[in-house]
Parts: C-alpha cells; structure tokens; sequence
DNA sequence: TCTATATATGAGCATATAATTATATATTAA
DNA sequence: TTAATATATAATTATATGCTCATATATAGA
C-alpha cells in the first residue's frame, strides 16, 4: 500500500515532484529577484550595458552596495561585464530571467 | 540642466524607472517565490486543492510551519481557502504568478 | 457542555540578508 | 615607480526570515 504510493508518486513526478536541484535553482532565481536594489539594477540594465559608477549614480547607490549585488547576480550568471581600461561595463547575460522580471514589472504597472 | 534630466526621465519613465509602488509589487512576489517551502506549496497546490494537514503530511513539513506560509500567502493573496467543517481547503489564486513559477520551474528542469 | 480534530497564532531563536565603512586590488598614465 | 581612478572585498551591524514550541481558536459530535 505505502509500496504503492510512493510508486505512484514516481510515476507523476514529471508535473509534480520537485527535486532538490530544481528547488535550490528555482528559489535562488527568485532571491535574486526579490530585492528592490537588484531589481532596479536589472531594470536599469535593461536599458544597454553600465559601468559600476555609472549603475550607483543613476540608482542613487553606494558604490560599494552595487558592487555586491552585481557580485551577488554574477555569480548566479545574471549578469556578465567587460573590462575597458578600468571600468568594467555590466549587462544582462540570462534572457529567460530577465523576461521573467519584464513579466512581473509589466504585470505590476498595470495592476 | 539638472532640470532636463529629471525631465528626461520622467518621459523615459514608461520602459525604464521604477516607481515605489512597483517596485514593492515586484519585489513581494518574487520573494513569496524565493523559499523551498512555499515553492513547494504552491506546487502541490497546482495539483487542485488541499487542506493543511494534506498539504504539511505530503510535503513532509510541521503543522504549525505550513499555516504560517500560507497565512504569507494567502496575504499576497496567492492562495485562497473554503471551509468545510473544521478542515480548511488551500487552492492557488494568482494565475499569473503561478504561471511565472511554472516557466521557472520547467526553466530549471529543462537546464 | 465536554472532547476531539483542524488550524491559527505568538514568542523565541538561529540564520540569512543587505547596507555601510574601511581597505585592498587592478589598470592606466605620468 | 607613483598617483589616480574604478572596482572588489572583508568586517561589522541591523534587520528580515523561517522554523519550532506552546497555546489559542474554531467547528463538530457525543
């Protein structure tokens, strides 16, 4: 009976169970998306690439505060940069997140 | 100058500023997205209805845990519920959202 | 009314998170 | 090699978050 189950189980998994790769991958995604200093630098980003200076002054934010979370999105490869004598230009490197952002910002402003 | 600028924006506003509003939105709902526990809620969820006890005894969690979640939920509203008897009954109540955590979901599935 | 069952809630605790401050690193130019 | 500029990083601090434990509430039945 309880043989059964977990059997059945198995078998819906494909629309059902999550596994614990999937969880981790999911909810990281969504952390990043879940605070207003990263989301207004993707948003920003949006736009073309940036300059670390050029994301605080136009966000209002220490320099220091977006170098983290530009850490913090790069090393989920949100973001990618390149280097150009010593400013390195930051810009989008994940299409499927970003569009999901878009989503919830559009569906947001228009309630 | 500093008065072009501020103008500029406001005329840019539509595909690149944030208002605060929006921003709280967006930033609320992916963090309702942003934990295992209540990822994995709303996913059993997407199988119809389920009652707390169902939904902390299939997904392994303690009583008292599951009811917080979706007391978070449900204030997102997120979740709904019916009465019947003493047995209340959780069931999705966002389309949207729920789409966003499916494209997530099948995202991190698919690599 | 008393009891049982299902769920909600409050308090406390441990951990996670994000910002700041200070400092380190890297690149370029003089 | 020194100075200037741009960025990264470490340590600290304050707050947020999620869980557990204990208890409260609500409904139904005896």
């Amino acid at each position: 009976m309880s043989g059964e189950q977990v059997q059945e189980k198995v078998f819906n998994e494909k629309d059902q169970h999550l596994d614990e790769e999937t969880l981790f991958v999911v909810s990281q995604t969504f952390k990043a998306l879940s605070d207003p200093t990263r989301i207004r630098i993707l948003n920003f980003l949006c736009t073309g690439e940036h300059s670390v200076t050029d994301i605080a002054e136009t966000l209002n934010l220490s320099q220091s505060s977006v170098s983290h979370q530009l850490r913090f999105l790069k090393n989920l490869r949100l973001v990618k940069f390149r280097r150009e004598g010593t400013t390195l230009y930051y810009s989008e490197d994940d299409d499927h997140v970003m569009n999901l952002l878009k989503q919830a910002i559009d569906h947001a402003e228009h309630h």
